[in-house]
DNA sequence: CCATATCGGTTTATTATATGAACCAATGGT
DNA sequence: ACCATTGGTTCATATAATAAACCGATATGG
């Protein structure tokens, strides 16, 4: 691997649940050596992309991003529109809402907005992976990605997260073509117990899916009405925000 | 310098004006060879950090950045605290404000926000980097900036952006000494022709400046009045931002 | 319609850079 | 007082980065 590479994968360690990471602890969960991680660590601080924090010196994500962001949302507005979407979804459907992106052959979660009409709600992480097989935005995103990753997702093992979770990529390649026809993905209780959600894809610059939006509600919740609710308003709110995007649904499932 | 170094330098190349750039130009403004540009770029690429797009293949910043940024928020969420400041302040005076962060010595635009009250108004540029010795948020954070980094500010030659640019080392730290006892920094023209502004600057995490909040208005129109109203509102609004990021005005001009 | 220039991308011998085991100094818990 | 752990540093070795030349494709212009 290139250095460069091993520097950038350093970041990948950061998540809303580890948000700051000791030297010897980035170095043994990324299996560098200490001194090679120092350096890389130190390149990457030298550009605003970590700094260390605190008398026991720990590493977080920097400000730089932030520059680099500002600049990413003037070109491709994703996360504002998105911003706006989920929040007035919420509100609309009165369960909790979100809109991932895909960048890598990964999905992750761009923003998300809570609802305030029940106790009880579906809550959510800053910045969480989502996996694709267990999710239905990642499914969402799945049926419409190339065949390469499609390939890539289903050959390696997939991690059974609850009893719920489906784990075989025959059944989810059937799943795929289901989601193609209907024009929405659902989950039940196969990412976290006890949460339905259902999801519908984003488009952005031509035919290309760059992330999905998604509706989640706890199961208990969730009788026929309010999921014919989820799925119209989910695949209504989603050619909305595609459309904003420049972008457009394919009409055959596979995109380039 | 370090390989990552250089990587990542080149996402210094991208700016408002500039959102997209092509290889070849990459290697010419960078003064890299276009192989290394090339190698460089796809382990960038291949981390989310650029994008390739349109039939030109010309990179811009990628969605990978999106990720990192909505971490970086949900630690030190500076952005989204100053965004909604920024607007109401910028309705409530009636001129365009502004917040800047300061990342590896360099200030750099954050957010901003514009008043419908006037017709004219001072605009501003995503992303944009601000010189310390030329506006009056770059004079804010720099008062409260250590030693080091005003020294090597200083000791390079300052750029004169206009005729009212003051470039001068020795009556720049002059000013610096006003600032610190006022609490407020002010620039006439100094950056752009006819843009009047002020800054305070923000703190973080202690008594550590991360940026300003400025007010800037067409110079026209400051009178002695509006010209009272900026100066104590910059500084109260930076005030209650510096408390929310549970920061600290230093009680000497210098911090650590 | 052909000649030329420029583009993104690739190859390969050369060379500079990254690496990691061992080592400090400092801190903290037992 | 000791051991374990931390962040950070050193330097001989080995690996990865580099740059000139090259390729094919596209666009430009006479």
């Amino acid at each position: 691997m290139g250095t460069t590479s091993k520097a950038l994968s350093l970041l990948r360690l950061f998540s809303s649940s580890q948000p700051e990471i000791g030297l010897t602890e980035l170095s043994r969960q990324s299996g560098m050596n200490k001194a090679t991680v120092y350096r890389l660590m130190s390149d990457l601080a030298e550009h605003g992309f970590v700094e260390q924090v605190g008398a026991d010196r720990m590493y977080r994500i920097g400000p730089g991003v932030m520059r680099l962001a500002v600049l990413r949302e003037a070109t491709v507005p994703l996360r504002s529109i998105a911003k706006e979407h989920v929040r007035s979804l919420a509100e609309e459907i009165g369960e909790t809402t979100q809109v991932s992106q895909v960048s890598c052959g990964e999905l992750s979660t761009l923003t998300y907005a809570y609802s305030a009409k029940h106790g009880t709600r579906v809550t959510m992480e800053d910045a969480e992976r989502l996996p694709f097989h267990a999710t239905s935005s990642g499914l969402a995103v799945l049926t419409y990605s190339n065949a390469a990753l499609v390939d890539a997702i289903l050959s390696k093992p997939l991690d059974k997260r609850t009893p719920h979770t489906i784990v075989d990529p025959l059944q989810i390649r059937g799943e795929l073509k289901r989601i193609s026809e209907r024009g929405y993905a659902e989950s039940v209780s196969g990412f976290e117990q006890d949460v339905h959600s259902v999801a519908a894809p984003i488009f952005a610059g031509g035919v290309t899916v760059c992330g999905a939006l998604a509706i989640a509600a706890p199961v208990g919740r969730v009788n026929g009405a309010l999921r014919s609710r989820m799925i119209a308003a989910v695949q209504d709110r989603a050619r909305m925000i595609t459309d904003i995007m420049g972008g457009a649904m394919p009409v055959s499932p596979d995109s380039a």
